[in-house]
DNA sequence: GGCGCCACCTAAACCGGTTTAGTGACGTGT
DNA sequence: ACACGTCACTAAACCGGTTTAGGTGGCGCC
C-alpha cells in the first residue's frame, strides 16, 4: 500500500482529520487518552507527514539552499565545501529541513529568485562574498533570510540576512609574526582573489603585521586560489632580484603548487625558503616538508552557519501579515553561544624555519 | 506584494484557474490568443509555479535527492563529490529539479526512508557503493528510482534502480601495463576498502595484469582512502626486504602522501620508485615529481547519472495505479547515447620512470 | 431547572496548483 | 429544423496537510 496520508489515520482511529493533526502537533484541545490512541495508530500504520502538503499549508518549505556559485572546475579541489555541507546537514537534518544545493555558475542572482520563486526554501546561505557584493541588497528586497557565509564586519543589509563565520585575518596575523619570529623580512604573498572578501582579509591581515611590525611590505601576486595559479605566482616570485625567504600562501592549494616549483628551481624548502598556506587540507601534514598552515574548523562553521538560519528562519513567524511586528522583541533567539565558530589558529609544520641570511637580532636573550 | 498565484492571474486575465493552468502547461482546449493573453498576463505580474503546490497535486516532488554516507572528515578532501555535484546539478537545474543532500554518516538506510517517507524525492542517487550492498534492495522495496554510482556490472535489482558509470577496470590496467612496459616487476598495490566495489574492482584490475603478464604479484596494502592510511601502507612496503620498484596507489590522496614518506626516506621517485594514482586531483599535475594517475570526468559523470535518474522518474508516468502497465514498453527512454560517461584514462608525468635495476629486456628493438 | 462555560472534538475552509466533469455557444449533416 | 459533435471554457474536486469556526456534551452554579 501507498504511504498512509492523514486521513487514512484519522479513519483508522475513528477521529476527523482535524484531530489528528492536533494530536501530532502536541496542541491543546485533545485529551490526552484520545492523543495516545491517535498517535498508536498513526505509529503503527506507519504514518509520516508528507513534507510537501506541510509545506503548502504553512507556506513554510522546511528547505534551507546553498548556491554555489562556482563553475565545476573552480569547485573541483574546493577544501572548503565538502566539510561545510557536512557541518550544516547535521545540524538541518536533526531539525527537519532539508539542503537544497544549486550550481550557478554565472547568474546566481536568477538561482535566488528562483528558488524564492518556486517556494522551495525558506531560507539560504551566501558563500564566496565578493566585496561590494550585490546578493545581500537582493536578498534583502525579496525578504529572504540568508546566512553570509564569512566574518561579521558589521555591515547591515536586511533585519534577516546576517553574517556568521570566523574571521581569517587574525591566525594569517598569527602567521606572519611566526616569520617574522624566525627571522625573516622578506616575507611575499601569493593572495586570492582581491574581490572576494576573504582573499582580501587575508592579504590585508598580512599587510598589516608587516607594516606594524617595520619590516617592508613585501612583494604581493594576486593569484586566484587554484593550483596553476598558485605555481606561476612562485615562479614570478623567485625570479625577483630580491629573492623573497618567505611565502604566505591565501591557501593550501596554492601553497602545494609552490612547493613543487621551489622544489624544481632547487629552491630548498624551509632552509632558504620558507611557506606557509591555509587550510589545513588532509594531505598538508603529508607533503615533504609537510606544510605549516592555518587550520580552520569548518565542520564547526557548516552548523553554526545552520544554526544560524534557522534562528533566523523561526524568529520571524508569520511574514507580511504585520501583526507580531508590534512587539518587537525577536531578541529571545538572539542567543549566540551555539553560534560562534571557533577561531582559526596556525599550525606550525616544517615547512617554515629560520631565515636564511640570519639578520635575526636577537629578540630573546 | 507576495508572490501571485495562480488565482491571481486569473482574476487579472478574467478567466478561471483551470484555464490558467491550461494554458500554461500547453494543454488543448485553450483558444491560442486567450492562451497568449493569459501568458501576457501572467509574465507582466511575474508569476512563477509554486513548486511545492505543484508537487502536491501532481505527487512529483521535482526533486532528487543525493545521500552520502560518509564521516564529515571523510568527506574532507574528496575528489569527487564537489565535481560530481557540479555534473548533477546543470543537468537537474535544466530541468527543472532541485538536488537535495543528506548526510548520513551511519544509518543511511534511515536518510532513505525519510526522503521517500515525507515525499522529498523523485528518485536518488547511491554512491560508495558497497560489495553486497544493501541499499539496492531497499531501494527497490521503496520503488524508489534510483541510479547506483558506479559501472554497470549486470545486477539487477528492481526495475527502477540502475547502475550508471564508468569502468574504473581499464584505466589501471593501462597503468599497469604502463609499469611493465617500463620494465617493473615488483609492482606493489595501495588499495582502497575492499568492502567498497571501487575499492575492489581497482585491485583487481591491477591483479589481472600482473597475472596474465606471468609477473609476481606483488604486495598489497589495503588502506582506506585516507591520506593518513596512504603513508602507513607505503611505509610498509617499504620496510620489505624486497622493495617494490612502483606502488600504484587506488587514489591521489594516497599516492601524493605515499610521495612525501619516500622523499622522507630518501627513496627518490621516480628512479628508485615509481608511483602512480588515481583521480587526477587538482594538485596531482604540480606536485615534484608531477603524478602520472588517471583521469576521469567527474562532471560528466554527472551530467550522465541526473539524465539517467531523470530518464527512470519520468519513464513510469504513475505509479500503483497498474493501468499503465500493459503497453510494457518503457523502452522509449532507453537511449543510453547521453547517459554515457567518458572512458577513464592515463596520465603519464613524472612519477613514473624505467625500473631501477634493468630486468628490462628489451621488448623494442 | 435553566444558564453559561469549558473541554473536546467535528466540519469545513484554505494553501496553490492540477485535473475531471460539466456547460454553453456554435457549426454541421440530413 | 433538429439532433449531434466539437471547441472553449468554467466550476469543483483533489493532493495532504493546518487552522479556524462551530457544535455537542457534561458540569457547576444560582
Amino acid at each position: 500500500m501507498a504511504r498512509p496520508t492523514i486521513t487514512d489515520v484519522a479513519r483508522a482511529a475513528g477521529v476527523s482529520k482535524g484531530a489528528v493533526s492536533f494530536a501530532l502537533n502536541d496542541r491543546p484541545g485533545i485529551s490526552s487518552d484520545t492523543r495516545r490512541r491517535i498517535l498508536d495508530v498513526a505509529a503503527s500504520m506507519g504514518w509520516t507527514p508528507s513534507a510537501g502538503a506541510r509545506a503548502l499549508s504553512t507556506s513554510r518549505a522546511l528547505a534551507v539552499g546553498l548556491v554555489l556559485a562556482r563553475a565545476p572546475e573552480v569547485l573541483r579541489a574546493d577544501a572548503f565545501f565538502p566539510s561545510f555541507i557536512a557541518g550544516l546537514e547535521t545540524v538541518l537534518s536533526e531539525r527537519g529541513h532539508a539542503l537544497l544545493l544549486q550550481v550557478a555558475e554565472r547568474d546566481d542572482h536568477a538561482a535566488y529568485r528562483r528558488l524564492v520563486a518556486e517556494g522551495r526554501v525558506d531560507g539560504v546561505l551566501v558563500t564566496d562574498l565578493h566585496v561590494d557584493d550585490t546578493r545581500p541588497a537582493l536578498l534583502a528586497e525579496l525578504d529572504l533570510p540568508a546566512v553570509l557565509v564569512g566574518p561579521d564586519l558589521g555591515e547591515s543589509w536586511g533585519p534577516r540576512q546576517v553574517a556568521c563565520g570566523a574571521d581569517d585575518a587574525p591566525a594569517v596575523r598569527e602567521t606572519v609574526q611566526h616569520l617574522l619570529d624566525l627571522g625573516h623580512t622578506r616575507i611575499a604573498h601569493v593572495a586570492g582573489p582581491q574581490q572576494l572578501v576573504h582573499g582580501r582579509s587575508r592579504r590585508g591581515a598580512w599587510e598589516q603585521v608587516l607594516r606594524e611590525a617595520g619590516v617592508a611590505v613585501g612583494p604581493v601576486v594576486e593569484a586566484d586560489f587554484s593550483a596553476e595559479s598558485g605555481a606561476r605566482a612562485t615562479a614570478q616570485l623567485l625570479d625577483l632580484a630580491e629573492r623573497p625567504t618567505a611565502i604566505v600562501y591565501a591557501n593550501d592549494l596554492m601553497a602545494t603548487a609552490g612547493l613543487g616549483v621551489a622544489h624544481e628551481r632547487g629552491v630548498d624548502v624551509p632552509t632558504e625558503l620558507s611557506i606557509t598556506g591555509f587550510d589545513d587540507t588532509e594531505i598538508a601534514a603529508h607533503l615533504r616538508p609537510a606544510l605549516t598552515t592555518v587550520r580552520t574548523d569548518v565542520v564547526a562553521w557548516g552548523r553554526a552557519a545552520a544554526r544560524r538560519l534557522l534562528q533566523l528562519v523561526d524568529g520571524v513567524s508569520t511574514d507580511s501579515t504585520g501583526e507580531t511586528g508590534e512587539t518587537g522583541e525577536t531578541g529571545e533567539n538572539g542567543g549566540t553561544g551555539e553560534t560562534d565558530v571557533p577561531p582559526a589558529r596556525l599550525v606550525v609544520r616544517a615547512s617554515t624555519a629560520p631565515a636564511p641570511t640570519l639578520t635575526h637580532q636577537g629578540d630573546r636573550p
